[in-house]
DNA sequence: CGGATGCTTGAGGTCTATCAAAGCGAGTGG
DNA sequence: CCACTCGCTTTGATAGACCTCAAGCATCCG
């Protein structure tokens, strides 16, 4: 591992208010006087190595993370070693919300791709929060728009079958993508087969298979991590339709 | 449906400080200033009749809910009517928070008995915690430990076979019951196996099947929904060990 | 008492997991 | 530059867990 790989800092300038994710981000301010309290928010930045992690569970709880760039998977292990994905985050996505609950993170953060993030200290988070309300409400929604995601998750995994979750999970990807500017029917995949299945509790080769019947009903291209969507519709008819 | 059956209010004497789940809820309070600021909290009680809803998917977000008495269950629903019970909730536990992302509500929540809660306007919470930083910091820890949960059932629903699931929702009840002063090895169930299958993602019959295999296991004493745990390690061993 | 609701149990079917082998692609070192 | 290796993916054959359908039983309550 390089020397770099875990540089835990860089004091580069951050600033919130000239970030082109403040869109999707954690900052909504409405005046220019809350943004400029925004700026100090976020005390430095810090980069991740691809296969490295930003926090395990475990680990003192001390600041949440906004993804800038590159790509995280989040995940919890039972004491037995069973493993499972709880979520794929993008740039402009929180890490760490998790943690607020115990003062220690209760899972594991691991970059998929070179990654860098912003830092928000915790305490800084909560005291901006009290002087700004727009803060305040949006971190609010913000943790309640994941435990609705998470809503979601318990549906797919509790009553679905392999060919809707994978529909259901293409969908929130390319429209998560679309977020950003992105075309959405043509994607690249950041993880492997086996962190999908974990995430959609399925196992790897069920998602291979699965991915070969949508290319074969001309649903999608699939040419490894390569997916072209044909057929968005084909895919939201899996989910509604019975 | 009875007059009463959806009773909005009940101008009582409603008082945090003097409330015996307070360990459980919301107000942890530190300093008698506190504790005074946060009476003015809790608006109003409301009573729920056993099988309609306190809100429902789309309302609007105004209060969330701490229960009081009672039991109750959150689903959501997807467009083609699969359902999905995303969780039970018993007293000192708040309802609603799903609510705050969008201003309205993401789930139902239907109360499994005859139930009441305490209402907190949510505009007047987020103002109080502005003031109470003890507050803010409970309430941040609430919805955290919230995700934590999902996380949990997460594991569940993906990497879990029956047997298990059901000793994890055994486990995790009576772990809840003892928290209020319940002996935990003998419980009433207060949902119907459905219930429990929807919850777990398994069928009715399954969650039938289960109970009769850790009956006959010597694991547990079942009479419909009269369960004694006779064997609690057991339980135990099956989450832990592979 | 009789109907409604929920629970139990059986038989057979389906979906997904498991095990196994081969193919592809990217990166490495000779 | 090519051969090699390693990680990831694809595909097949088989097995197992859970679902579906169906019937009968228990419990509650008007």
């Amino acid at each position: 591992m390089v020397a770099t790989a875990q540089t835990p800092a860089r004091r580069a300038k951050v600033a919130c208010s000239s970030c082109n994710l403040r869109e999707l981000c954690l900052p909504v301010a409405p005046s220019a006087e809350a943004f400029a309290r925004l700026d100090a928010l976020v005390e430095l930045r810090r980069s991740v190595k691809r296969g490295s992690t930003l926090f395990r569970s475990g680990d003192a709880f001390e600041a949440i993370y906004a993804v800038r760039s590159g790509f995280f998977k989040t995940r919890v292990t039972s004491p037995d070693g069973r493993e499972q994905v709880t979520g794929f985050q993008m740039a402009g996505e929180l890490l760490g919300l998790d943690g607020i609950s115990n003062d220690a993170h209760a899972c594991d953060a691991v970059a998929i791709e070179d990654a860098q993030v912003c830092v928000i200290p915790f305490d800084r988070l909560e005291r901006c929060s009290r002087e700004i309300s727009e803060l305040q409400r949006q971190f609010h929604r913000i943790m309640s728009r994941e435990i609705v995601r998470d809503h979601g998750v318990m549906l797919l995994l509790g009553s679905m079958r392999a060919e809707q979750r994978l529909a259901a999970f293409l969908l929130n990807l390319t429209k998560r993508l679309r977020a950003r500017g992105f075309s959405g029917s043509s994607l690249v995949l950041r993880m492997t087969r086996q962190e999908i299945g974990s995430y959609l509790g399925l196992k790897l080769e069920t998602i291979s298979r699965t991915f070969s019947k949508f290319q074969s009903d001309g649903v999608l291209e699939v040419h490894q991590r390569q997916i072209r969507v044909l057929d968005a519709e084909a895919l939201r008819a899996l989910i509604n339709d019975c």
